[in-house]
DNA sequence: TTTCTTACA
DNA sequence: TGTAAGTA
């Protein structure tokens, strides 16, 4: 069940909706792109947008912290859950 | 009006 | 993290 293309153009958001999908301001998203924990992609005039992808990765990051996980944490946390899931894009293609 | 950066508390 | 200033 993993539709290669159901909808080609996928929604992206500017930084007020996706705050809103996240859960959280527009000013903690900003913050999470300094850390270097989002990189939302740029207009050609510089404003930010979100894709659902982006928007998934917030909310863990709000959830890791809501834990209580440090930024260095975070970052761990997050590079291997995205390295787990390649690998697993590698094993069922 | 919204978003952007920088900066202060 | 919220808010303000000054832009684009």
């Amino acid at each position: 069940m993993t539709p290669d293309h159901p909808d080609p153009d996928r929604a992206l958001y500017t930084i007020s909706v996706a705050a809103q999908l996240a859960g959280v301001s527009p000013r903690t998203l900003r913050s999470y792109e300094n850390l270097g924990l989002l990189a939302p992609t740029r207009t050609s005039g510089g404003t930010r947008l979100y894709s659902d992808n982006d928007i998934v990765r917030s909310r863990r990051v709000t959830a890791l912290v809501d834990q209580g996980v440090n930024l260095a944490g975070v970052r761990r946390i997050l590079d291997l859950q995205d390295e787990n899931t390649r690998l697993r894009e590698a094993d069922t293609p």
